[in-house]
DNA sequence: CATTAATCTTATCATTTTCTAAGATATGCT
DNA sequence: AGCATATCTTAGAAAATGATAAGATTAATG
């Protein structure tokens, strides 16, 4: 039914969908992703995970706040050094499944290429430019 | 150990990390967690998402192009009608691991604000000023 | 209290993402 | 072909995010 351009936001913009988008957009950068894995098998101090990350303390500090903020990590004191670990363990169930998915869609995406050569042409998509 | 200010980064971006930032990223938009929730018992035309979404043409169409490209999402044609589904079931149970991290955290959270009256003062992780 | 080490915060700028508007493509129909 | 509907694409403005640099806190130690 809907034909015509320019249609304006409406209703309230749906807060549970934006805590849910929030959620995913903390993960949604490399680095965060690494500190993950890099607590899957405890907890680090900052400082550790500034040098295996190749970062400096304020982009450390970002990230690690950024993700606790969100409830994925915890932190605690011990003098002068803080250790971060992962909340819940279910956040590598997350990470795992996410990983199978990605991995599902790059081995499709290589089985597509396999067929340029053999049926005839490429079986492309909607909006798939050819 | 790591005391000093500026630190540049030194390898390669790791592009592991980034293939998965960037599937994160993809999730990290009330639109597209919305979209996927409208798909969950089976496929949509893109006008039928619109017109539930409230957006326009270019909106839905700019979120399904990159929930596609993601490989989240796949799309037939049928006539005029373009109907998109998700691809991988996993992705719900995906969603669903997301949902059961955010409420406890949201719990968590919950709880700590009823200890303003009772134990004293505000029990402050690391970081978070009084 | 001064010093040092570790972490956190703030400010600014560059980059990326999203929104909006306009138009282009594709399909079906007469 | 000409027209209508549905979807997709592009371009530029606006908003959000990340990187960098400088400095502020916090805690231990002499």
């Amino acid at each position: 039914m809907p034909k015509s351009h320019r249609k304006a936001q409406t209703g309230p913009p749906e807060p549970i969908h934006r805590i849910k988008a929030d959620f995913f957009r903390t993960l949604g950068h490399p680095t965060r992703v690494r500190i993950l894995e890099l607590l899957r098998d405890g907890e680090l101090t900052v400082g550790e995970l500034q040098t295996k990350l190749e970062i400096d303390s304020s982009g450390a500090s970002q990230h690690l706040g950024a993700m606790r903020r969100q409830g994925l990590l915890d932190s605690r004191r011990a003098g002068t050094s803080v250790y971060y670990r992962v909340r819940d363990p279910r956040t590598f169930q997350l990470l795992e499944t996410a990983r199978q998915l990605i991995s599902s869609h790059l081995e499709e995406t290589h089985a597509l290429l396999g067929e340029l050569d053999d049926s005839g042409e490429a079986p492309r998509k909607v909006g798939t430019k050819g």
